[in-house]
DNA sequence: AGCACGCCGACT
DNA sequence: GTCGGCGTGCTC
């Protein structure tokens, strides 16, 4: 023990660093006997022919490498680690899961600025600090300068002659002349205030329902590491279990961590933390500078603050004293990072919570399937929350057979028969259609030509407001033309349905009904959402129109009657989670009618009414969906009773992408690792792609440890393989989506 | 990734 | 004659 404490805190000669390269080892390097760098600590090194930053991972005593080949260390930029030997093994351990180089899985653990820049913003104040000439000036202050005296008197009197400069501007509102006279005179220095926790002020909220008690006192039983499947319905008040367990740790001197999908970080939730526990509650999210979001990292990482509120990334934030994690939305999607390094925030965060020893809240009114299957396993505690709070009634949910139905844009008479009924008497109508622009194809109807994007395999939606053919995939844009560009024939049509046809045709129906369309194109423009919704309050009658940015984050109270239009892209797609996801979000969907007085009532277009899944969901709701659905899972042998990697390759040539899989495969079948099937090389579902052609294997196991040993032995190969070189590719363990 | 080395085409 | 194309090799 003696010894290991002596190794922890002296100059050991080698250090290990991981360097932010897609390189799988770690690299040792002579550690001079000036310079001290711990575990966690960023350092300066000499890397091929550059000098970067890397962050030590070991601290040794000696090294496996030749003497002749070690480089030494240029600088250590940290006085103290940024990430405690608790984080590194973590980081190291996803590195190893995910099949990752552990360099760039360090990097995204920590804030952009502090992978580029080498001085850290650590936390601190500034400040102004009265100088040993500025202490005798104050002694004796200048007559003709009463402002500038002032200033002196007040600095002087303040505890060890210096003030934050918020303090000082709160108290001499029009120092700053004097302040500037006083610096130029030497009297007072720039300096820095230690940085001083936040305040955590925990507030009662409103007295829980039963069920949400025993939810709360459930978690409290057990202060180690247990996962909760927290299982409400939306306005079950899942956000008031979450505010009372994160006061409970924080009364215990714990750290919370709070992850939300991007979409549902709104200013609302952000604002119920702070109220309820106080200036403790801190957020990090896309839209903040590199600077604060650095700021916001180091307060949380020193325990200033002591709750984080944020997004996928934030889950690597270091925390001293994690006491709880919370996943809120645990299904949402965004949650699975989908490029470079593919980690599922999720996954990740339950093994945090292992790690810390500390109960982890994974929270959804329609919980993924692998959560499901854990909780009906035992392995996850299963707390359903039923009731609604504030006692609002459950929607209606029925199907609407419209296979001998004329459609009139999409939309069926009986349907708008009750659009019409509803919005007659003052209530709110919500439609929800997927899919975004005008129309999602144009077609020449003489020669037959179709809008295909030039560089993938799918079609250019047409987006009439801006008269523009685009490409959803790649982004790919043009005009629409005005004749056909293949026969020169003026016969263009778009076909099938958008949201922006919806509310053109609506708007004109409906002339004196306020419409709101709510998708990406609508929303882009910063604020108009926000104010648009304001329009939706205060109106009587209103007409919502949107893709599946309706069925998240905002409530629409006044809404009684929700159309889905088009369900049926969702049963049969090559995706085996596309059913999953099209409950999910029918359920989300169907969660915004009739939170108010009035019951709601949810109608659901399609043209497969006895699909056995679509029959159980509306029927008997998701509960029973899922155990359909797991059942089905089961007996197919697929996720999530079964495990799946997915390696992707694309290149410009087809070739390359085919013999890169090809020769990976070889690698693979030459581990010789029993139970582990091999599915490939495959073109990807869409094998063009921005211009790239994609191919896939897809390695699937009963089991995860053969997968896990087959990837170990097989990823660095790939790596090495001379195809490699032609191709880009990656390992994506989960996937989520097969696309 | 990022950087240098190296060996072939059209230009001040 | 060179400037520069990107294939190849390497990073303790």
């Amino acid at each position: 023990m003696a010894a290991k404490r002596l190794i922890a805190h002296t100059n050991t000669p080698f250090v290990r660093v991981a360097v932010a390269a897609p390189l799988h080892g770690l690299f040792d390097y002579r550690l001079p006997p000036r310079l001290s760098a711990r575990v966690g600590c960023r350092v300066r090194v000499p890397f091929g022919r550059r000098r970067v930053i890397a962050v030590v991972v070991e601290s040794m005593l000696d090294s496996d490498c030749r003497d002749d080949q070690l480089k030494a260390v240029d600088a250590v930029l940290d006085a103290a680690p940024l990430l405690s030997a608790g984080d590194i093994d973590f980081l190291r351990w996803v590195a190893a899961y995910y099949h990752h180089p552990v360099g760039e899985v360090v990097a995204t653990a920590l804030p952009l600025r502090l992978r580029k820049s080498e001085q850290a913003l650590l936390p601190g104040e500034p400040a102004w600090r009265l100088t040993d000439s500025g202490l005798q000036a104050a002694v004796s202050p200048p007559t003709r300068a009463p402002r500038q005296a002032e200033l002196l008197a007040w600095l002087h009197a303040q505890p060890k002659h210096v003030a934050a400069a918020g303090a000082l501007r709160a108290a001499l509102p029009d120092a700053a002349p004097a302040l500037r006279n006083l610096r130029t005179r030497g009297w007072v220095e720039h300096s820095e205030l230690a940085a001083c926790a936040d305040a955590i002020a925990v507030v009662d909220g409103p007295e829980l329902h039963e069920e949400q008690a025993r939810a709360l006192a459930a978690l409290r039983d057990d202060d180690g590491f247990c996962v909760t499947l927290l299982d409400g319905v939306t306005g079950s008040g899942k956000t008031e279990v979450y505010l009372r367990a994160a006061a409970d740790a924080l009364a215990r001197g714990r750290s919370v961590l709070i992850l939300v999908p991007e979409i549902s970080l709104t200013p609302q939730l952000y604002r119920r933390f702070r109220e309820r526990l106080g200036e403790t509650v801190r957020v990090l999210h896309s839209a903040m500078s590199d600077g604060e979001r650095e700021q916001v990292w180091h307060r949380v990482r020193l325990g200033l603050s002591r709750v984080l509120l944020g997004t996928r990334s934030a889950v690597f934030t270091p925390m001293p004293d994690l006491g709880l994690i919370v996943v809120d939305e645990e299904h949402d999607a965004s949650y699975k990072q989908t490029e470079g390094f593919r980690y599922s925030a999720r996954d990740m965060a339950v093994v945090r919570a292992q790690r810390a020893g500390c109960p982890v809240v994974l929270g959804s009114a329609t919980p993924s399937l692998e959560s499901l299957r854990h909780a009906l396993d035992g392995r996850y505690r299963h707390q359903p929350l039923h009731q609604r709070a504030g006692g609002a009634q459950r929607p209606r949910v029925a199907l609407l057979d419209i296979r001998d139905q004329p459609l009139q844009r999409g939309i069926s008479d009986p349907l708008m028969a009750r659009v019409s009924e509803a919005l007659a008497r003052d209530e709110q109508v919500m439609l929800f259609l997927n899919r975004r622009g005008y129309a999602p194809v144009v077609s020449c109807f003489s020669c037959g030509w179709l809008s295909d994007c030039p560089r993938c395999d799918a079609r250019q939606t047409l987006h009439r407001g801006s008269g523009m053919l685009w490409c959803h995939h790649c982004g790919a844009q043009r005009r629409l033309p005005t004749v056909c560009p293949e026969c020169g024939g003026a016969d263009l049509h778009p076909l099938g349905q958008g949201t922006e046809q919806l509310e053109a045709f609506l708007a004109e129906r409906f002339a004196d009904v306020p419409l709101i369309r709510i998708d990406r194109d609508a929303t882009a423009r910063k604020g108009s959402l926000e104010r648009q919704l304001e329009r939706l309050h205060a109106a009587d009658a209103a007409l919502l129109v949107g893709t599946q940015m309706l069925a998240k984050g905002h409530h629409f109270p006044r809404v009684t009657l929700v159309g889905v239009l088009d369900v049926d892209g969702g049963l049969f797609s090559a995706d085996f989670r596309a059913t999953e996801r099209m409950a999910q979000l029918l359920v989300q969907v169907a969660g915004r009618a009739g939170r108010g007085e009035r019951p709601g009532q949810v109608w659901i277009q399609t043209r497969y009414p006895d699909n056995p899944l679509l029959r159980t969901l509306v029927r008997d709701g998701y509960a029973a969906f899922a155990r359909e659905a797991l059942a089905e899972r089961a007996a197919a042998a697929m996720p999530p009773y079964s495990h799946q990697a997915l390696l992707r390759a694309d290149a410009t040539d087809m070739k390359h992408a085919e013999a890169f899989v090809e020769a990976a495969v070889h690698a693979a079948r030459a581990q010789a690792v029993r139970g582990v099937e091999l599915w490939g090389p495959v073109p990807a579902p869409m094998t063009r792609r921005a211009g790239r052609h994609r191919v896939h294997l897809l390695l699937q196991a009963p089991q995860r440890e053969p997968l896990h040993r087959l990837l170990r032995g097989v990823v660095p190969q790939f790596a090495a393989l001379p195809q490699a070189r032609r191709v880009r590719w990656s390992v994506d363990v989960d996937p989520v989506d097969l696309y």
